[in-house]
DNA sequence: GTCTATAGTGCGATAGAC
DNA sequence: GTCTATCGCACTATAGAC
């Protein structure tokens, strides 16, 4: 039976919800269909029955937690404030979103680290966040004439891509003691430079 | 027998080699001791004479290939030109080096893979590379009065950020059809808006 | 060579829906 | 009663660390 039409969605649930924890701590590899029915609370053969091996279940988990955590972002922002304090709010709102939160700095380490022998996945992820918030932001961005960006587009991806280096080193790859950085600083910085 | 007192460097090497094609390939768990043998064409005796157990060949490996590429960088740099053809020059010369290099990009997939179960290598990484150019580019960048930076150091973070994130969205997660950009481009905007 | 772990299967039993 | 989802468990075959 088709996973998509199981009358018993809990389950599916179930199961997604005890994958997900497994995957994020151990990885595709390091992970065991065993672990994750235990940790589900289910036995093997249902997974089985939902999921047809361990790589769809992995690719079912990973797009779930992708759809389920990720779409909304600017929901809350008000994009009609002078772009300092917009683009301060953007700023803070992902760090907040991404640095105290293990999972999520779990999940990015699995993506990175699975985009070698699961690209749709990592691309799946990109579709997700970065280009939406992207689009957004260039979008903002060509708007304030008062910039005189010559190319929004770019810009967004400097303040993206400066976000995104901040979270790899200091979060991802444990870097506050060896490349030490306050955010503050770094926000300000980054806002200073693209609003000069 | 300690690995660097070891009198067969040739053999402990030819090891070294194989692991790391093996590693980058197929992860650390994905890696089994018999591929990592048939690579380097010792028998897996051998390995576990030089190395203590598939921990201590992985580490070993990641070590090894952390320093042998990632320390000169700067070696060719004339850090006396201007500062935009200078910036110019080494975010080229960065995204040269990475985005052309098949095994990088899959080296930089093991360390944020890997970063959960490894930290210190994830550190160790941080220390030869971003931490070594953060540092030059920061001294550069606090000798430029004409640009008038108002916290050198967070401008070398946006720097390195923008190009880390690039190479992150495009290259490793296989980005370049669903978020496409031009490196010139961002390099062009990168440049304008630290001298501008 | 040895021993353990793991992906995936088969089957009988159970419990609930109708 | 029948049907279906599930469980529990034994089982195979394979692979991997050492």
């Amino acid at each position: 039976m088709s996973p998509i039409l199981n009358p018993h969605p809990t389950k599916r649930e179930q199961i997604l919800n005890g994958a997900t924890e497994i995957f994020l701590q151990q990885g595709y590899e390091g992970a065991s269909m065993d672990r994750v029915a235990a940790q589900a609370g289910v036995s093997k053969n249902t997974i089985y029955s939902h999921f047809q091996d361990k790589e769809g279940l992995f690719k079912a988990t990973i797009e779930q937690v992708t759809e389920k955590r990720f779409q909304i972002i600017f929901g809350s922002l008000t994009l009609s404030n002078p772009p300092a304090t917009v683009l301060r709010e953007i700023a803070e709102k992902i760090l907040e979103m991404v640095c105290h939160d293990d999972e999520y700095i779990a999940f990015l380490r699995l993506i990175v680290g699975e985009s070698g022998r699961f690209p749709e996945l990592a691309q799946k992820f990109l579709h997700c966040l970065p280009h939406k918030v992207l689009n957004t932001l260039t979008q903002y961005l060509a708007q304030q004439s008062d910039l005189h960006l010559s190319h929004p587009e770019a810009t967004a991806r400097i303040f993206m891509g400066t976000l995104m280096g901040y979270i790899m080193t200091q979060k991802v790859l444990h870097g506050e003691t060896i490349i030490p950085m306050e955010q503050q600083i770094l926000i300000d910085n980054l806002i200073e430079i693209i609003t000069a």
